[in-house]
Formats: structure tokens, C-alpha cells, sequence
DNA sequence: AGGTATTTAGTACTTTAGTATGAGACTGTT
DNA sequence: AACAGTCTCATACTAAAGTACTAAATACCT
């Protein structure tokens, strides 16, 4: 954070500091205008370029869900939840207890989860979810 | 694909526009040349953002894995190795067969990664690894 | 109302996963 | 050379995960 607030500060001062080189450029009749103006420009590319990267940096890379593709795959409401429980590093015991279910009906969902995504195993089924885009991150 | 390049014509042609307007407004003495110099900045800012921003969405969103993270950790050059396993979906023994050693090679290997990660099972050591980013995806 | 899909749950069984412990071989460090 | 750390492997467990059925209660659809 410390760092950000350096680089925004000495990128102010380069900014200020290129608008004064210009303006004497001119006026002196060193540079001719259309040179300022697309050095400014390409500059100014570059900090929106770089500003822009370091913001998505700091964002979390969020992949939307593909709705369709559960669609196409088959899987019904209840068997995506408890996908969704599954890659979030929950044992079939715990996905029970927080879907108000028994431990056999998770299995059996587990198991059509297995089936539907062609996978043996669920950290399988979790890796195939996510590259088909039906899985955040 | 077709989208991308009429949206860089039309940018082009902006920029172009841009530029002879800021001459004759120059050289007819409407405007001060600050003004012309930070409206020029601006919209380069903004393109430039805007621009990133385009190329960004349609990359892969991949995150960096955090080699400090991974020392902080205490994770092993082979623990490391069988977690990026692990999270590809492999079995104990089908990761014993790639990576050419015994499966209780790699169960010890796996039981040190679940300890070191604080997890207590496969899926929620490879849930913990993507949230320190210490796997990509 | 009858048919279809979903959700629930059970039993019985096989297969993986994970723990605990010990121990030999190898590597780099002091 | 002695030591710490890593990598390897084994045995003997216990605990989950997963399969293969069967089956009942809902819910949705036309």
C-alpha cells in the first residue's frame, strides 16, 4: 500500500514535470508541435497500460459461471451444490451437515457428479468443473 | 476477433482526428496550449486503460504463484511438486507412477502437504493452496 | 392424472485416502 | 565428520470416498 502511494506521488511529479518540458519546448521553437503532442500521447498510453495492470493485479481473477454449460452437462440444481461444496475442501460428512441431508444422499449426488463429469475422483471433478468454466476462480 | 480490429479502425481514426484538431485549435489561438496538452494526456490515459482492460478479459485469468508464499510455508521442492499434482485431479498411486516412486512415497509426501497447509483433506489443501496463491487458476 | 426427473435415503461392499511410525540413502552445511 | 533437511519406502492401521444397487416422496410438465 506504502509502495502504491510512492508510485502514484512520483508519477505525478514525472507528469507535471513532462507538461513544463513541453510547454518550453514550444515556446523556445526547439520541437516542432507534433512531436509534444504524440509524446504526450504515448506516454500517457503507457501510465494508463501500467495503471490499469497493477489495479487487476490486486483484483481477485473471478471467472463468471457458464450457466449453459451445466445446462449441457445435466446437472441438476442440487447435484451443482453440492459441487460447489466439494471444491470448497468439504468431506461428504460436512456437505450433509450443511445441506440439512444424510451422508448417503451426498454420496449419491457425489457419485452422479463423478458420472456426469466423466471424472474417478472428485478432485478430478473439481479440475474438469473448473476448466469447463462452471466453477468461480 | 472481426470486433476487436474495427473497434482498433475506429481508435485510430479518433487519434487522428484528435490530433489535426488540437493543431488548428492551436494555431487558431482558441485554446491555450495546457489545455490542449491535458486533453490530449486524457484521452491517451483513458485509452490506454481501456485497452488493457480489452486484452486482460481475454486472457486466461492466471494468477502468478507466490514462490515467497511457497518458502514461508516450509513446503519441499517434491511436497510442492505432489500438491500441483494433486490439484490436477490425480490419484496417490497414478502421481507415484508419474513422478516414478513408491505410492507410499507420495502418501507421505501428501500427509506433510495437508499438515504444513493446515488441511484436512486433499480437496481443502488444494482449496487453501489456490487462496495463498501458491497454485495458478 | 400419468409420466419424467429430482431428491432423498438406505445397505453392502470395494477402493482410495490419510495417520503413525520407523528407517535407510542422499545432499548440503558448518 | 557430524548434522539437518529432504526424499525415499514399508507396515499396519483407521477413516473417508466411491460403487451398485433399491426405493420412496416430491415436483414438474402437458
Amino acid at each position: 500500500m506504502k509502495k502504491t502511494v510512492l508510485i502514484f506521488g512520483m508519477l505525478a511529479l514525472a507528469i507535471l514535470a513532462l507538461l513544463q518540458l513541453s510547454q518550453y519546448s514550444l515556446l523556445s521553437g526547439d520541437l516542432k508541435i507534433e512531436f509534444v503532442i504524440s509524446g504526450i500521447a504515448i506516454v500517457f498510453f503507457v501510465i494508463g497500460v501500467f495503471i490499469q495492470k497493477k489495479f487487476r493485479k490486486e483484483e481477485a481473477p473471478f471467472v463468471e459461471v457458464d450457466q449453459k454449460q451445466i445446462e449441457t452437462i445435466g446437472l441438476s440444481k442440487r447435484e451443482y451444490e453440492v459441487l460447489v461444496e466439494m471444491a470448497s475442501g468439504y468431506s461428504n460428512k460436512e456437505i450433509a451437515d450443511r445441506l440439512f441431508v444424510s451422508e448417503s444422499t451426498i454420496k449419491t449426488h457425489v457419485s452422479s457428479v463423478l458420472l456426469k463429469l466423466n471424472a474417478k475422483r472428485r478432485t478430478q471433478a473439481i479440475q474438469k468443473a473448473k476448466e469447463l468454466q462452471i466453477l468461480p476462480f
